[in-house]
Formats: structure tokens, sequence, C-alpha cells
DNA sequence: TGCTTGGATGGAACCGCTTCCACGGGAGAG
DNA sequence: CTCTCCCGTGGAAGCGGTTCCATCCAAGCA
């Protein structure tokens, strides 16, 4: 193990002074600086990273807090964070929340100096209890996919996204409409699939075709729970035109239920997603895109100025409609043209495009 | 900030007792003790990270060095991985590696105590000095996906698995193979498209079809290119009957481009892809799997085999044909039943048998 | 009763770095 | 020529833990 003192006897030089290089503060004289940094060359030195922590009190690495870090949507966010965070020298340690209780243990741990300079947190709402440890330990925070009044947090508004997806519905003549999302009261206070239903709702309601309850399904977030609940709407006397997933992961398993009920998407069922994660891309779903790569680099943005000093800020990031090929006028609800032959034909024309494009 | 000396003092003790009741060590008398915890509690005490860190020698984390973590077959050996280290106890530090500087600076930087405990390495070989230093430094070091002679590692035989590919096309009856994969000499010097191919070869060769210069392909790893050789392929005179691809990646970009082409898969065209990644299930492609999840776990009990101090060990993982939509006798090379009716239709029978497995 | 033994405990030393303070000496100013 | 300054530098203090050593005391034993 070298250490700092080693370097400083062969260069001849004191600790303070091979400090000094290292970290380009104070004044060194050109020969010296170089003799240093000979001696660190030689001895393959490496300054040890707990000392400086324990030193300095920063410890350059940055948490990252996410729920089922594995899931498309999240590592997309995760890949914005890191591009951003390596680009600026921090480390990233990811803590992978599966559980709500693993959640807590995590935040009570990283409430400590020396454990990392700053936070982010995806999807999961952090208690006040937990805001005000993180914030008691001097460790800024910034909310990925959740608003966070006077702190920072990057967030969509996905009332406005439920919006989005009931207009595109209705301009497409659909009345007989479902919706599938996920358990509202989980462990976890996952609010998005909640407010996409309440815009969903609210915008069905508004244009005088109010979302029925018993087109109204929430499960686990699964792909088989969704896919149940395809089945089961499926079979109702009355079967819905079309349904909006409160995400592409349960849009896919209501692809499954339509397929495999013999039900053509689009021509007699419509899917509607939310995220945009790339398999809906293959997929050819149409769903209410938000930029999850982006908001994992703003959130990162955010947590840097706020090491820097800066103070917190709320940004707000716009979703979008990306109409594919799972949606279409109900049967016989309007002209539903030739040019939509089923997901898998257009799914590689959009694909085509797509990397035409870039 | 809460110390050590301060919960001492507010529980009357020195702070070795404290220390020792931290850490189960040493010997503390039962009242004596729970002053401690209540003084603990009181003050929210979390002990500093960084001084531990320095004081032990030890971080309880865990480097983990992943090429393009964001990629799907990536993602799943991370799951493997962070599930099993956070059971044990270690926080996970990511390290992407999207260029061969970033992958050797990030050794060098680990190479130090103060960093992390141990460090894994997914697909990417490391180079014998890179070794050297880490081991030098106290740092072991586990190989996911590539084997280390002498050294811990977890891989699996992509010749092997090139041959499988060969021997389900050979049996279905196809002579006109094509292979797509990668550059065999890109700079982060994987050799899974090599040794994949050299397998297939091998495997062709000794059945009296050898593969045809001609019907090689390889380019960078991205779904584009691999569309643009399966393009090439469909346009020669004499077209393949069939594709191996180097990694399911490629193999759908080759479905794509099959498609495109209004090549029916499995119909004039079978393709086989290598991994088994989600999408691949998905897309109800034929592939070589490997297991993924299972290779990230098992390197991660590697690792802590080592930090317990054991001695290194390898192990080999199996790889499993996994027939689906995407093969089938070659045109007029056999009886070619009218149950596969296309990968889409395949695809959703498949997700439901392995559900009702689950 | 006196001595041994070992459990319980306090506290100093140490981990390796940063930072601050003190000091020497050369240059510029008066 | 002398007096300031300030640049360049060495080294001690301190960051907050762990660990080892010395000490104390009570219980066990002869």
């Amino acid at each position: 193990m070298t250490t700092i003192s080693r370097v400083a006897s062969l260069a001849g030089v004191g600790v303070g002074t091979v400090s000094r290089v290292l970290n380009d503060s104070g004044s060194v004289s050109a020969p010296t600086r170089v003799r240093v940094l000979e001696a660190i060359a030689a001895l393959e030195y490496e300054p040890s990273a707990a000392a400086r922590a324990l030193s300095t009190g920063r410890t350059g690495a940055i948490g990252v807090l996410a729920p089922f870090f594995t899931e498309p949507s999240v590592v997309e966010r995760l890949r914005g964070v890191t591009q951003r965070l390596s680009r600026a020298g921090y480390q990233v340690v990811l803590f992978d929340v599966e559980s709500p209780e693993q959640g807590d243990r995590a935040v009570r741990s990283l409430a400590a100096k020396g454990r990392v300079d700053g936070l982010l947190v995806l999807s999961l709402p952090p208690t006040g209890a937990q805001l005000a440890r993180l914030e008691a330990a001097g460790v800024p925070v910034v909310l990925v996919d959740r608003k966070d009044e006077g702190g920072s947090s990057v967030f969509t508004d996905d009332r406005a996204g439920g919006r989005l997806a009931a207009e595109h519905l209705l301009e497409l003549g659909h009345e007989r409409i479902a919706f599938v999302g996920d358990i509202e009261d989980g462990p976890f206070g996952f609010t998005s699939s909640r407010l996409r239903r309440e815009g969903f709702a609210a915008a069905l309601a508004e244009a005088g075709v109010p979302l029925q309850p018993d087109l109204v399904r929430a499960g686990p977030h699964r792909r088989d729970a969704a896919r149940a609940h395809g089945h089961e709407l499926l079979a109702l006397p009355a079967p819905p035109t079309a349904v909006f997933a409160a995400s592409d992961h349960q849009a896919l398993g209501l692809l499954e239920a339509a397929t495999n009920a013999g039900v053509r998407v689009p021509d007699r069922l419509s899917v509607i997603g939310f995220d945009d994660v790339e398999i809906a891309r293959y997929a050819g779903l149409t769903t209410v895109a938000q930029p999850l790569e982006a908001s994992g680099a703003r959130g990162a943005e955010l947590l840097l100025e706020a090491l820097a000093g800066e103070r917190p800020r709320s940004l707000e990031l716009a979703l979008e409609l990306r109409v594919r090929a799972t949606t279409a006028p109900p049967p016989g609800g309007g002209r539903h043209g030739d040019q939509r032959r089923g997901a898998r034909t257009f799914l590689v024309n959009d694909m085509i495009r797509k990397s035409q494009a870039t």
C-alpha cells in the first residue's frame, strides 16, 4: 500500500506538498511539482478514497435509489443518470429497492456523511421524515419522476398524459373504453397509475363518455396480471373497443390477451400504453411517451447544481403522444383504411423510419 | 453530525464500548449495551462509512465494471449481481464502460484500498497488467462471461453454443447457411462473437456443409448494422435459407430485414440468435440461451467467497438451445407442418406457456 | 484472607488524507 | 541597505471510526 507519505519521502518533500500537487491547490513550484509527479508515477500511487472522504467530507459518489432497476423504464432513466454523473467525475452507487423496508433502510444508512454526496431517487416517494433526515445530514436529494415542492425534482404531468391518451381514443371514435393500471395504494406509494387514470377519466367525462367502473381494472404491475385483465375485459358481454394501460408493460400484456383471444389489434381492439420504452417501439405500440433517459440526465444535472450550492428547482418534462400500430377507429366506428394491417407489419416500417431518421 | 464520541458521552461510556456494541465485538454487559443502544437511538446516530473504511480497510462496496450496462443482456446479469450482493450487505458501485479508456481509468482508480472491497467485471477482458495491479492492491476480482485461468470466473462455452446453433439448423435440413456477428477485433476485446462463429463453422464443416465465406458478415453490434447485413444476404443470387446471429440483438435486426424484404420467417428464412434476452422471448426468436441472471449471481457468490478468503475458482454455466418460432426446415427441404404460422402467433403461445409454467 | 483470573471498560494510537499554521528566504519598495 | 510581503514549503492537527492495551474489580480458589 503506497501512501502519500511514501510519495513525499521519495520526492523529498512534505506530505502537504504532495497533497497540493494532487489537488492543484496552493502553490507549488514547477520543479517540485515535477519531482512529485515522478514519484507518484514511479510508485503507481493512487490516493485512498476512504481517507480523502474522511478528511474532506466528500466521497465523490452519488447514490441512486431505484425501484426494480432492471425494468426497462428504470434502466433508461439510469442510463441518463450514469452518463451525466460519470462525465462529472462521480461514481454511481446503486440501491435497488424491491421492498419498502429496503428503501427505508437505504435512506437511513445514506443519511450520514461519508456515504454519498447526494442522492437521486427514482419514482419512489420519500416520506417527509426521510427527506428531513437527509437534509439534516447535508445530503442533497433530487427526485426523478416525482414532484418535490420546495426541493429539486424532475417530473411529468401524469394526469395530462392520461388526457392525451383519452383524446386520442376519443378522436378515433371510441366509446367503450377500458383502463388497466396498477393497484393504487401499493406499498411503494407510486402514484403514476392513479394520476394517469384520473386524467384519462376526466377527459372522457368531459367528452360525455365517462369511464365505466366495470371497465376499470387494477392489478399488480406484471404482464401476466394485465393479460388476465385483458381476458376478462374481452370476455364481457359488451367488450371495450379500446384499452388504455397505465404502462407499456401492461399494454404488452393486453396485446397478448388480445392475440390469444383471437381479437385483432387494432381492428377490433385498440391498445395504448404509457412510457415508450424500447420494446414498445419494437411492438409497434401506440403510447404516451415520456423522456425517460432525459429525466435521469436532468435529475443528475439538478443534483450537480445542488452540490454546487445552487438553490433547488424543479423541472417538468413534456409528454407526447406517439401513434403507432395498435390504435385505430373502433369496428364500424369510422373509416379504417387498409394501411393498418396489424401491428407486426407496421412495426417494421416504424423501425425503419426511425433508423433512417437517425 | 453525531459522532461516536457524542454517543459515548451521552451513554456515559467510552468510545471503545460504543464501537463494541456497534460491531458486536468484545464483551459488553447487558445494561451497558442497553444504555448505548438508547443513546444511539436518541441521537439517530449512523456511523460514518468513510471513517470506518479508513480504519478497517474495508468499504462494504463492490465495484461492477459493465460495458454498455443498459443493454438487456447486461441488465439481466446486473440483476443477478445486485440481488446477491445486497443480500450479503454490500453496496454496488456501477462503472459503466462505454470506451476502452473508461475501463482502464476505472480499473486504475479501483486499484487502491478504500474504493471497493472487490470487483466484478462483466464481459470485458482485463489485461494482465490490470489484473496484476488489482491483485497487488488486494482487490479480488471475478470475471463474468469470461474465463480467467487461475482466477475466479463464471463463463460459458461460446464455441459449444455455436455448435448447438449449427446442429439445430443442420437437423432441420439447411445447407445454405449464413452467419452475422460482431467485428472480431473491436477495441473492447470481446471474443464471444468470434468463438460462436468458430464453433458454428466447425460443426457445419464436420457435417460436410462448410460455412461459405461470402455468407459470413461482421459489423458493429447494432441492430441496424445487422439489418443491413440481412438485406445484403437476402439480395444474393442464392440467398441463405438460415442465418445464425451472434446475439439476439443482431437476430432481431435480421428479422426486421426479412420482414422488410417480404421474406417470411421461418418459411423462407430461419433465424437463430444467442443469449435469450427477454425481448427474444417476446419476439418468438429461436436462440441459444445462456443463463444471464444466474451468471451475475454466481459471479457475486464467487466474489463473496474470495472476500471470505477462499481460493479462486471458475464455473462453467450450461448453454441450451431454445427452439421457438423463427426456425423451420428450409423451403422444400422437408415437411414443415402448418403449426408454424410465423413468429407473432407463436410468440403469444410461447409466452402463455411460459407464464403458466411459472 | 490473599491471590489469581478473566470479564468489562476507558482511552490512546492509528488508518491516510486535507488543511491550516508557521517559517524561511528572496524580491521589491522605501 | 533594511524592512515588508508573499511565495513555497514542512508538518501537526483533525476527520471518525476500530483495536489494542492497560486498568479495575469481582468472583473463584487455596
